[in-house]
DNA sequence: TCTGGGGTCCTAGGACCC
DNA sequence: TCTGGGGTCCTAGGACCC
């Protein structure tokens, strides 16, 4: 095999729930879609009054009533200015004659497994980053196409050429697969190659190689740097620094002064596009959760019966999720979301993992009662952390009373 | 008429043990 | 009487991501 560079690919598909949600009601191409909110708003047939004719009738977001926020927007639609994660009575502001449609993860989920199994035909070092994202190992990939490579051949130039062909192949797969666009970044690593696949959305191909950094990053601003949030943002802003060059530019130790050892050595490298975090096939879940936002805000008195009705529902869903995936967890944690928007969590670790509901109430119910509850309240959570595997578990029980038999 | 739901990782501080 | 340092486990909060 020749020695070629490290090529890392960044894949994210283009608008995807709104996206699938198009494939199921293409009359709705070209026009303002948000998708979003509870599954009040499902469409329905009606009959049209002067022709007979049957047809969908879509809930628009001017009709919308409630605490929701969009999850995704077609193209159409952002250009009104609607964003995911803004509240749908916001959205509807914006765009009044939007169609809004629920969210169907079910279907987003089967769309998700049809586009990654695509990928994996081509190119298998495949990294999971959610349900419409992924980064890909390709060096493997150029490596075997360039095996043939005369000796003193420009591998690094030839490399480059040989991921763009992959990459479409990987496009028009995942066309064929799903009828879905996605964009696609090249880079060194996984940091710049998340950067590059925004560049150019929707149905982008974007190469950016170490010798791009000045001309293609740096001007970009901070928030591009995938691990720079609003508030570090926000942060280096009144610092003076907007852009990623800036940040380049600042000395490393007034960074960590700023921003501590880990964060801001991290700052620094990352607008230096230094990376070697590797493409991580597999992983292990750590924690599992179920939260809901009420329709109002609930008093922990008045509205007792309520209340106890959803937290047991909550631990029910999430001892279903457990066994279902085949996990058991020591950790369990409430979260709490007032009136004011103040978050408050507890947790209590138990003896022994569980995925019990009964047993997960009860940890959750002790959680609550350390809580001051004379706020009221809009969200309720229950988590169950420190995972193990629930077939593993029933090995470490055996292992465990075997144990207590030897000597 | 503000602000969902499901996650991961990090930090700081306290308890406890050696 | 005063005074250690390291390691592990745990909790609570917060930043960030999709």
């Amino acid at each position: 095999m020749p020695d070629v560079p490290r090529v890392i690919a960044h894949l994210d598909m283009d608008a995807f729930y709104a996206s699938v949600e198009l494939l199921r009601y293409p009359e709705l191409r070209g026009l303002p879609v948000v998708i979003g909110g509870g599954s009040r708003h499902q469409p329905a047939w009606e009959t049209d009054p002067a022709t007979g004719e049957r047809r969908r009738r879509f809930a628009r977001l001017r009709d919308y009533a409630g605490r929701g926020v969009a999850t995704t927007a077609t193209y159409e639609a952002r250009a009104f200015g609607v964003n995911s994660a803004m509240g749908l009575m916001k959205a509807a502001q914006l765009a009044p004659d939007a169609i809004l449609l629920p969210v169907d993860f079910d279907e987003y989920r089967k769309y998700s497994r049809l586009f990654k199994a695509a990928v994996r035909a081509i190119a298998p070092v495949v990294e999971d980053r959610g349900i419409d994202e992924i980064y890909i190992d390709l060096t493997p990939v150029v490596a075997a196409r360039l095996a043939d490579e005369e000796p003193g051949a420009d591998i690094e130039a030839d490399a480059w050429w040989c991921a763009r062909e992959i990459a479409q192949e990987l496009k028009q797969a995942v066309r064929d697969a799903t009828g879905l666009k996605c964009s696609i970044g090249l880079a060194p690593n996984k940091l710049l190659a998340k950067i590059a696949s925004e560049l150019d959305k929707p149905d982008g191909l974007t190469v950016v190689a170490m010798h791009d950094l000045a001309t293609r990053i740096w001007p970009l601003p901070v928030r591009k740097i995938h691990g720079v949030g609003p508030k570090s943002a926000a942060k280096l802003a009144r610092l003076g620094i907007t852009t990623i060059s800036e940040l380049a530019a600042a000395e490393p130790d007034w960074l960590i002064e700023q921003f501590g050892a880990s964060y801001g050595t991290w700052l620094h490298d990352a607008a230096h596009g230094r990376d070697d975090r590797p493409v991580v096939t597999h992983s292990e879940p750590v924690s599992m959760s179920r939260e809901t936002t009420f329709e109002r805000d609930l008093h922990a008195v008045r509205d007792r019966g309520l209340l106890s009705k959803i937290f047991t529902e909550l631990c029910v869903e999430l001892a279903d999720d457990l066994r279902r995936k085949r996990y058991a967890g020591r950790n369990i944690a409430i979260k709490l979301r007032f009136e004011d928007f103040r978050t408050v969590t507890r947790a209590k670790t138990i003896a022994e993992p569980t995925d019990d509901p009964r047993v997960i109430r009860r940890a959750a119910g002790e959680c609550l009662k350390r809580v001051d509850l004379s706020r009221r309240i809009r969200l309720l959570g229950v988590r169950v952390g420190a995972l193990v595997r629930s077939d593993e578990r029933a090995g470490e029980r055996a292992r465990h009373e075997a144990a207590l038999f030897e000597d």
